[in-house]
DNA sequence: GTCTATACAGAGATAGAC
DNA sequence: GTCTATCTCTGTATAGAC
């Protein structure tokens, strides 16, 4: 992918944080990637692939930023989780966009495949520690570490998005995801 | 509010459903109702208040149809949150207009009163329902109504909203939520 | 690859009759 | 209150030079 592509890209996750997908202008992402509407064009195609590529960069992002410094399983499983609920800006911005691609995509078909590969592999990163949590003993093996996974990165989502729409508070956000990482966890 | 303003505001809640907030085009809303587009500019000014009114429309509809059949509290809890995850028509246009709404309002703070008005209603409800569920034993009382209500809720939202935009599918939405009850309420 | 200038369509909004 | 007809503007997309 060329530097241009990336540029542009970067300036596509912050419009769409600010103004979301339904807010998209070509010509204000021209401008926030300081270049030409056309060379969008050129390189994009339509809006369509504008949107495409964007979820594709967002999705990367996605993958990449939520690396934790290792201590036990545990722990970094309730760090990765919580670390989706921060107040940077570019946790934010991440946030909002993957959002908003995810709201889009119940009207884009065409945007869903990625989207699902994308969940995934959240689940399964999330799965996997879980496991290697049990192996570490610090949980119990009752716990199905699928469905667990599954519950917890829907609930963070469902959180993520009241906090962003101002129904939330960020601090009890967290809060109440610890709480239910907490339950999740503790086997009966 | 004249029959009109419901006639219309109820096709805006068909084709939000059908094409999202931002795919909201007056003139299909006008087919969508069979009146004419500037019945429509009359009754609601511009697209903006057409919007508004919407939205406080989908609100409307979101907190009244969620009545349930009275059996005991903890029965009547699961099936108040499950039937947001149900594949009927109504269920469904309510449940995709609602995510909209809640997705607009991270841009357009106006919205947000409302938005957290009715959330909060439904919070209050659900911990309403867990507090009677303790009154009769089917729930320990060790279980917070407060924290447990906003977790479930959230956690339907994000179930919801993966559901719509095809990563999950449906009955496995409702089984994780089956799952999380389960858990919410049977405590240590 | 990148720009400036512009064509073109579609959607929001209004005028004016009934 | 409601319609038909129409105006205007905004936003997508392309042509063509460099």
């Amino acid at each position: 992918m060329s530097d241009r592509r990336t540029q542009i890209m970067e300036a596509a996750v912050r419009v769409i944080a600010e103004d979301g997908v339904r807010g998209l202008r070509v010509e204000k992402l021209a401008a926030a990637a300081e270049v030409s509407t056309a060379l969008i064009y050129y390189h994009f195609k339509d809006r369509a692939g504008i949107l495409r590529a964007a979820l594709e960069h967002i999705n990367h992002r996605a993958q990449t930023y939520t690396d934790v410094p290792a201590t036990n399983p545990r722990t970094r499983l309730e760090q990765m989780l919580l670390r989706e609920l921060q107040d940077t800006p570019e946790v934010r911005q991440n946030s909002i966009a993957w959002g908003e691609l995810r709201a889009t995509a119940a009207f884009h078909p065409d945007l869903r495949d990625s989207l699902r590969t994308t969940t995934e592999t959240w689940n399964s990163d999330i799965a996997a520690l879980i496991r290697e949590a049990q192996t570490a003993g610090t949980v119990a093996d009752s716990v199905d570490p699928t469905a667990t996974a599954e519950r917890l990165t829907a609930l963070v989502e469902g959180l993520s998005e009241r906090w962003h729409s101002g129904t939330l508070a960020l601090p009890r956000a967290r809060q109440l995801l610890t709480g239910a990482i907490e339950l999740e966890l503790t086997s009966p």
